[in-house]
RNA sequence: GGUGGGGUACCGAAGCGGUCAAACGGGACAGACUGUAAAUCUGUUGGCUCAUGCCUUCGGAGGUUCGAAUCCUCCCCCCACCA
């Protein structure tokens, strides 16, 4: 049995898998791709788990390539869209597809000197795709009637609004080419995907079958779900990204650390690179102690050491701990200073603490904690909001200078959760 | 093209001349309880000011009226049935 099958199916990660495959994989070192879609300029956790596959696959000696969409994202993959998509520009595509590239490096090692990882764009190969070539050669593979079958053609076809163009009805079949051309290239012989992407892998395994005589395989994994039944790496912030531009550090960490209990452990055998046994420990502390969150911790900051690197994972937890801590004017103005570029801030000018002060309900929009003075004033009066983790139950209140933490930082809280650091130039 | 039914705040959905910034449900936010969890209960949920004050909102543009989300006209868009 293939070690690496192995490990999906402990995981949970393996959610079908095309006949044989199992069997090809324990046959010898291989080589499988995952495509990822240049939509973004960054990928954001819900492409952790295809990229944790690419991860097991290269520890199990087996070569992962991944494959940036460059050309293909230009196309846009109906599957799951109800309406067509926004095409990209070909610059807009470019930049992302590099930033993904450089994203995937901080999970695979390109210098393992027997089975290093690759990346590939299929713009490379689709770019200069001559239009006749194509259709001879790889449309004449494709029945329509069956197309037509599929569900995500199906449900677009139905819906007098949406329709679809015939451009997107068409990316079934470049994913299939892709398919086809990593397996003459590399020598790839297995797609792995979410389990959405099981119609389009199987039409590049049929394609690799029929037009170079190979035999291929697809693996998909399950769809990564939450226990309060809203998307993955979805918060109230936005997506939660890769890139620490878009999603810092700090908000990655507290992304995890506010982990469901019920999601957890499914989230710790997903993405976490411990032993088995130490993932076993931390699921039986949850059923135990789950007050201490020890699995929360432990994956959080595996994650975030993971993306953001050592320097990343330190500031996000002394960010928490200063946020999280307790008492703030027992700190020294130092430790709230190594804080600021981690934790979301803003700064204020010194003379606008002057006299009666800057009033509160102000501030609280400034920082963006409040969306209007309204909101502000409501939140003041249901008792949500804290300066320097102690309630301030008045509308007038006002901030003045001794408020600060040695005159310099000033840390504002609405709710349990939302933290604002404000400094004084 | 014809006939009928609709377009209401983040979403769903009431309202059908004043008492409507607009019921109710969901979501979201906050409080209590906790563990920065879940569930539950409570409150809030257009803006400004906070006062039984003002401003902007009920597809769009006009009109009737002391007064309209509610009535009239035209326009735009949905849905159902018929052709």
């Amino acid at each position: 049995m293939s070690a690496f099958i192995e490990e999906l199916r402990w995981r949970g990660m393996l959610y079908a898998a095309t006949e044989g495959a199992a069997e090809h994989l324990s046959g010898g070192r291989r080589t499988a791709y995952i495509g990822f879609d240049p939509t973004a300029r960054s990928l954001h956790v819900g492409s952790l788990l295809p990229i944790m596959a690419l991860v097991h696959f290269q520890r199990a000696g087996h070569v992962p390539v991944g494959l940036v969409g460059g050309g293909t994202g230009l196309i846009g993959d109906p599957s799951g869209k109800t309406t067509e998509r926004q095409l990209l520009t070909k610059d807009e595509a470019g930049e992302n597809a590099w930033g993904i590239r450089q994203q995937l490096e901080h999970f695979l090692d390109f210098n393992a000197p027997a089975n290093p990882a690759l990346v590939r764009n299929n713009l490379d190969w689709l770019g200069e795709l001559p239009l006749v070539d194509f259709l001879r050669d790889i449309g004449k593979h494709f029945s329509v009637n069956q197309m037509l079958a599929r569900e995500s053609v199906k449900r677009r076809l139905e819906s007098d609004e949406a329709g679809i163009s015939f451009t997107e009805f068409s990316y079934a079949l470049l994913q299939a080419y892709d398919f086809l051309e990593l397996y003459r290239r590399e020598g790839c012989t297995i797609q792995m995907g979410g389990s959405d992407q099981w119609g389009n892998i199987t039409a590049g395994t049929d394609l690799v079958r029929r037009v170079a005589g190979g035999r291929a395989y697809g693996v998909v994994f399950p769809l990564v779900t939450n226990a309060s039944g809203t998307k993955f790496g979805k918060t109230e912030a936005g997506n939660v990204w890769l890139d620490a531009a878009m999603t810092s550090p700090y908000r990655f960490y507290q992304f995890w650390i506010n982990a469901d209990d019920r999601d957890v452990t499914t989230y710790l055998r997903f993405f976490s690179l411990r032993p088995r046994s130490e993932i076993e420990q931390l699921e039986e502390a949850v059923r135990l102690e789950p007050q201490s969150r020890t699995a929360q911790r432990a994956l959080a900051e595996e994650m975030t050491r993971r993306v953001h690197g050592e320097t990343g994972l330190q500031g996000a937890v002394r960010a928490t701990e200063v946020f999280f801590g307790g008492e703030i004017l027992g700190l020294a103005a130092d430790q709230v200073a190594d804080v600021f570029a981690d934790a979301p801030s803003t700064t204020v000018d010194t003379g606008r603490l002057a006299g009666e002060g800057l009033l509160l309900l102000d501030l609280l929009v400034e920082t963006g904690l409040a969306s209007s003075r309204g909101d502000a004033r409501r939140a003041l009066d249901g008792g949500g909001i804290y300066l320097n983790n102690r309630r301030v139950g008045d509308p007038s209140a006002s901030v003045r200078a001794d408020d600060f933490v040695e005159g310099r930082f000033l840390v504002l809280r609405k709710g349990k959760k939302s933290y604002h650091l404000v400094a004084v130039t």
